[in-house]
RNA sequence: GGGUAGGUUGAGCAGGUGGUGAGCUCCGCUGACUGUAGAUCAGCCGUCUUCGACUGUGGGGGUUCGAUUCCCUCCCUGCCCA
């Protein structure tokens, strides 16, 4: 094998082709991987710690997953990638035959903000589950991920909210372009592609310089990190703009990280993004918010404990097709945890229809019509700004 | 029948031994959630004309400038004894 920072070509078993649709930036593709392809735009359930919170492997088929995001950080603390390893890599050890894309533990620089310091070789955390010593640096990621076994593997980023000073944004940015030609250096795995991450936060120039940096190098595809975390919807509209100029023509798989809600899939596909992965589809299930051609339902709503119905009548999924409002209602007022699996099965099939939904209108040119018609059910353009807490 | 401990806002409690009881946890109502430390978090949760005001400590009466507190009486509940 031929040094890895050489390497320009896809891994042997990748392969990306795509066509554009005539809809703005808009691309209808195909990711192959080694454990299976991916239609793209396509969207990514989050399965953090090798599961998809309350979903089976099965529940995920049927609602017609094609690949799943796991996390780097958290499965090296619990149960180890060794261990994962020893015991056939993280496809066996979940039990999922699809495709699996690893995060690099770069969002938990992020996320666990207050547990960890960053320098330039790294960061240092201190365990969430135990407070020891834990370090990250881009070898280290892409260590664990080999280890786990993903089909695409993330570099090892940083990435800061809107809210940080500019220098901040930048020296981020660049301690990113640094891990970026780290990580391709260490990587060995033949059988694994690995993705580069645009950061540079809100800033078009850092963000047409981060592109400049991450799409020179020999990645597999072009990640587009830093957004939804706190920024204006009209700041990551605007970002998405910015990166589609600059990545102009490049025939990588582009990946919007972190997002979204269904406006926010019209947005970034209209942009040139192919694939998506968040938690909100899941984690908002589990905590009562349904979506459907309706709109959001707030199924803890006290009005909702007396309706027969389907959750939605235009979904096919086990949830509607054999439960009513008034019983999942019931159930989420009962703490049973019943409701987490059917509340979760309905919106990953929910935002995985409307994938599905968004490539066919991208077939046949209705895609401006389908997203006004989502726009109006999930309130024009959603919220005006991305909260975190 | 005798004794004893109690009765605080839907429930369970805290507090208060003469000087402004709306405090907590449930329940309930609503909202939030964007590369998951999240089956979580936040607000509200007696009434009203809601930056404030009023009402409320089982019922009634009394003492007092002032009573949840002291006195009388009645009602209700738990436990013990007959």
């Amino acid at each position: 094998m031929t040094s890895a920072i050489g390497r320009a070509r896809i891994p042997e078993s990748f392969d990306f082709t795509f066509r554009a649709t005539g809809t703005g930036r808009a691309r209808l593709g195909r990711l192959e991987t080694p454990h299976g392809g991916i239609d793209t735009p396509q969207f990514m359930p989050v399965g953090t710690q090798a599961t998809v919170k309350s979903l089976t492997p099965a529940d995920l088929r049927t609602a017609g997953t094609q690949i799943i995001l796991a996390n780097t950080y958290h499965l090296s603390l619990r149960p180890g990638h060794e261990r994962i390893a020893r015991l056939g890599g993280l496809h066996r050890f979940m039990s999922w035959d699809g495709p699996i894309l690893t995060d690099s533990g770069g969002f938990q620089v992020f996320s666990l903000a207050h547990l960890r310091q960053v320098d330039d070789d790294g960061v240092t955390f201190a365990s969430h589950l135990d407070g020891s010593r834990q370090r990250l640096t881009p070898e280290r990621s892409i260590e664990i991920q080999e280890a786990l076994g993903s089909d695409i593997a993330m570099t090892f980023d940083q990435l800061v909210d809107s809210t940080q000073p500019a220098d901040e944004v930048e020296r981020a940015m660049e301690r990113t372009h640094h891990w970026a030609g780290r990580c391709l250096t260490a990587r060995s795995r033949a059988d694994q592609a690995l993705f580069g991450i645009v950061q540079g936060g809100v800033d078009a120039e850092l963000r047409r310089q981060s592109v400049a940096a991450i799409s020179g190098l020999p990645f597999d595809g072009i990640a587009v990190g830093g957004l939804s975390v706190g920024e204006s919807k009209a700041q990551m509209t605007e970002t998405l703009d910015v990166v589609a100029e600059a990545l102009g023509s490049d025939p990588r798989v582009r990946y919007l990280m972190g997002v979204g809600s269904p406006p926010d899939f019209f947005t970034a596909v209209e942009r040139g993004i192919d694939l998506f992965d968040c938690v909100l589809p899941t984690r908002v299930a589990r905590n009562g918010q349904l979506w459907t051609s309706q709109g959001k339902l707030n199924l803890r709503n006290a009005r909702f404990l007396d309706e027969p119905g389907p959750i939605d009548p235009a979904c096919g999924c086990e949830t509607c097709r054999n439960h009513s409002r008034a019983y999942i209602a019931h159930l989420f007022r009962a703490e049973e945890l019943l409701a987490y699996r059917l509340a979760s099965v309905h919106n990953v099939t929910y935002t995985l229809d409307l994938m599905g939904r968004i490539r066919g209108a991208l077939a046949d040119g209705s895609f401006t019509s389908l997203r006004e018609v989502v726009a109006a059910q999930f309130g024009g353009a959603g919220p005006e700004s991305i909260s975190r807490r």
